[in-house]
DNA sequence: TTTTTTGTTGATTGACGAGTCAATAAACTT
DNA sequence: AAGTTTATTGACTCGTCAATCAACAAAAAA
């Protein structure tokens, strides 16, 4: 029963199935059975639609990325201050979409994998970059020529905070590690400040 | 040629190479046989000395924390004020010996492992006390309630150093990661004056 | 000096898994 | 209607690798 038009969608069941399976995992050795079973489809399937394994993980790279992107972008755009640029990006990182179990499993992985495979390591050179550019706009009037730092520095905790959700037991707390983000702000704002005037 | 009382020095010469390997390769997908021939012996040999990979792993792991924890006591032995304590635990942290890229790429594929293997992860829980604890002590005269949120926040922080340093082009910059740590900790600690003050 | 313990490895087993192939079938084209 | 493209899978190939075994050597113990 052959329906024409099918790739986009069983595509898109692997990606995600991708994505689910090193979540659940913890891991890479996910076979492309397992990810090809969860998709509802024969591993065969797969290997016809995706060319190998490895094009399947950074699909799902891409997918994840995807969503975050889209996520910073919507709320960057009804974004009015330089504060509330910062607040929207914090906000879009630990959404639930993005915090979730599996994704930062997933993305854990994928940090991995940059060690590996070259296109990977490129997807997150972007992801850095993006993060970074996106958390200057807001950063530069507010601290001027420390945005650069605080900058670097708030890309790397969110990074930290999301390796250590990997193994905290519970629900992720978006919401916790959100403040967290917030409270470095705050304080490196506060020290400027601080500085300007004193 | 059997020299007596190898053990020893065969377990230690394993250990060595499984950091070598993983952190060289940038996963955990070394063969026994790449960390034996690294390590001067056949596979079956290394084998004979730890049951299975996984206890060459796990050994790694505790050699990993076991030179980052003397490192660390160490340096806390001569830190004579809280902020004395602090910055040991700092300089510790991002010292060559720990920072060194095969250590730091080991690092973050033994996180990895600890969402799979239970003993792996109360190893790194271990860690995450350990570091917490002594961030406490000298933390909670500076900045007294906000000393909890403060220490969680700068143990994010740190892994989150460590994470983005396996993907840094060059050479790793300890002294420029410390720095980073610094900046959190003055940030916070000014806003935390600031607060007490006005 | 026999026996046991320790060190050591080449060869083998057994499992698993990525990727390919051949075959089947339903649609679409001409 | 014949030919082509798309969807789909079971079976298979081929390689890899953890773990085990059988065997040998040398030191230590009995």
């Amino acid at each position: 029963m052959p329906k024409l038009g099918m790739e986009p969608i069983r595509k898109d069941a692997l990606v995600k199935a991708t994505i689910t399976e090193i979540g659940r995992t913890g891991s890479l050795d996910v076979t492309v059975s397992q990810i090809a079973k969860r998709a509802g489809m024969s591993s065969a399937l797969a290997h016809h639609y995706f060319g190998s394994k490895e094009d399947m993980f950074l699909a799902a790279m891409r997918h994840i990325m995807t969503i975050y992107g889209a996520e910073v972008r919507g709320a960057l755009g009804v974004a009015q201050t330089p504060m509330a640029r910062i607040e929207a990006i914090v906000v879009a990182s630990f959404s639930a979409a993005n915090f979730r179990r599996e994704a930062v499993g997933a993305w854990l992985n994928f940090w991995v994998l940059a060690q590996t495979v070259p296109q990977a390591k490129r997807l997150v050179a972007v992801y850095q970059r993006r993060l970074k550019s996106n958390l200057l706009v807001g950063l530069r009037p507010l601290a001027g020529a420390r945005a650069e730092a605080i900058a670097e520095g708030l890309g790397a905790l969110i990074d930290g905070l999301y390796l250590r959700e990997v193994l905290r037991p519970g629900a992720p707390d978006g919401a916790a590690a959100a403040q967290m983000a917030r409270d470095y702000l705050a304080a490196h704002l506060a020290a400027t400040s601080l500085d300007i005037n004193g």
